[in-house]
DNA sequence: CTGAAAGCGCTTACAG
DNA sequence: CTGAAAGCGCTTACAG
């Protein structure tokens, strides 16, 4: 590999200069610049990171914590391709990279009891990789454990969980307009009993959605009936387990809006198990977009997430982090209501 | 952070010694090996990765080159999560990180006539991070692109794509035995005219099951007819377009294997369309067992992948390389029939 | 605008 | 078994 102590050599210059003509190009006369600058092209020279962050005391990566050993076995993000890819090309437009943070605990056991695996163990590997920053990708219950990064001073952003300390922020969508808009919707078609599902307890999305949804009902200027609120956890199961129980009152709802579309999912099955038709005896409303929406019969309506945003403004707030000590607000990405088939409006 | 001179010096022992604690540890005394073990373990000290990875020239990271900016704008991979899940948990167990490779071509313009983005800039990238090993995600297109890599000498493993060199391997499903066995089932069903939509040309699991495709038919002692095999590309539209074209001949085929769960879906989206009921009209069996599969209606009867293992066997296949100068060979790992709807046997 | 020098925090022959 | 020393390849005050 050719070194910047080559690229000298062959420039009649010292190694100083080679490495300002990279890092601070105006403090180089024109001429030995763009002496330095041909010569090192020529070479395919470029500055090696393991000694660039070891003298700058930070590398140009930015970590990801993604706890994939979680106790919930089947976790699974909605759409963490989506969410990579725009990570990855905004981070790459300036130069850096992300490194998928793993620590031991990764391969296999664990003390049940924690949320996250070993966050300490994670913070060490931050400070020895000399990471620039840190996103993280909530599973549902690490928040709390985030909370150690966000007060590491390190830049953090989280997504989907609100994270606050010296240099964090988030983003999220704007989860309450969102199930407002689907709510609104279904009132729109004249439902009037409609249902929600929730995600759990305790999940920053969860409950904006579930505020949406209350949101929605009172510009609907529809009553609030509190037993038309039921909880699940996004996965499919309890949309199943939630549907099945709320059909099979005296008086079902004519509508539900799930706050996931996993939980759609299942609840358009547990109508299908049900003998119950969907949209013609109940609409369903699902949130996210994932790729199954449109494939399930009938197609889910459902409201959309920018999920290739997520990603790209995660990387952005991260990359202003780096260049100033101004934290970002908290990004809100707005949504969109896809209208398909399942909400009745198409017939 | 604490460093490991601050070590030796608790310790009265010389850095030296410190580093053969944590790297040679047979060659110190028990006495001041346990000393200095207990002292680090107290402080929480973990060598820097920098200044390791400069001194030994060798990181702990191993690289992830996936193409996300490729000229198919919706390439995706049908089971990344999975994949990273597997190498995630197997390279975190010996101490490797995951480094997501980006160049600053990612992040948008590129000349359309590259294969992957310029893989000397990775080939370059990989060396500046002195990186332990690289993992290739095939796109379905950056087999030749990948030879730069294989050709570097570090190192590789590749996912779907045949990759040889001086220290490269791969791993792959057993396509064919997968392939065969679809075939083989249908034709158990009484099939006889069995139809496949292949995958790309030049793909290596396409050809596979191609392949696997002519041994189900030979074992079931079916005659071979070239009309029957139609060329597809992996993606739901060209399913959607080549079933179409089967089922408006004049002897449509009454078995159809599609070479992946996204083209079996346009299949059965394609079949609908044409007013054709599957499995009655038509049987479908697919590739992968993708999410969907399940979700579709009627469900997909398809060949699973061992999602998971595949990063398993891929990290696998690194560490082994890293440890030892030998070659491990191509791994092939078993698929599994599941039987769902979509072919009829249910019923 | 440029160079000499110190320093980032390890690892590894080389002596002893 | 252990230490002193050189070296990995950069960056950055400090002089000039």
């Amino acid at each position: 590999m050719v070194t910047a102590r080559q690229i000298a050599q062959l420039c009649g210059v010292s190694v100083a200069t080679v490495s300002r003509v990279f890092n601070r190009p105006a403090t180089v006369s024109a001429a030995t610049r763009e002496h330095v600058e041909r010569v090192a092209r020529d070479l395919d020279f470029s500055p090696n990171e393991a000694a660039r962050a070891l003298s700058r005391q930070r590398s140009t990566m930015v970590g990801l914590v993604w706890d994939t050993d979680h106790r919930r076995h089947s976790w699974r993000h909605p759409f963490l391709q989506d969410l990579l890819l725009g990570l990855k090309s905004a981070l790459s437009s300036r130069g850096y990279h992300l490194l998928m943070l793993a620590t031991s605990d990764d391969s296999g056991s664990r003390n049940p009891g924690a949320s996250l695996a070993d966050p300490v163990a994670y913070v060490s590997m931050t400070r020895r990789h000399h990471l620039a920053g840190l996103v993280l990708i909530d599973s549902g219950t690490d928040a709390e454990a985030f909370s150690a990064f966000a007060h590491s001073g390190l830049p953090c952003v989280a997504l989907d969980v609100a994270l606050s300390g010296p240099r964090a922020t988030y983003v999220t969508s704007d989860n309450a307009s969102g199930a407002a808009d689907a709510v609104r919707h279904l009132a729109a078609l004249g439902h009037r009993r409609i249902a929600t599902i929730t995600g759990p307890h305790g999940n920053v999305p969860a409950a904006a959605r579930t505020d949406g949804y209350l949101r929605g009902l009172a510009e609907a200027e529809l009553p609030f009936r509190e037993d038309l609120v039921v909880t699940g956890d996004f996965y499919r199961e309890s949309g199943f387990a939630e549907m099945r129980r709320l059909l099979a009152r005296a008086d079902p709802p004519t509508a539900v809006f799930a706050a996931s579309d996993e939980m759609a999912v299942g609840a358009l099955l547990a109508a299908r198990a049900a003998g119950c038709r969907v949209p013609d005896d109940v609409a369903v409303v699902g949130f996210d977009d994932i790729e199954v929406a449109s494939l399930v019969d009938p197609a889910l309506t459902t409201v959309a997430q920018d999920k290739r945003g997520f990603g790209t403004a995660a990387a952005g707030a991260l990359l202003s982090m780096l260049d100033s000590d101004e934290v970002p607000e908290p990004v809100r990405l707005p949504t969109k209501l896809v209208v398909r088939d399942s909400c009745g409006s198409q017939r």
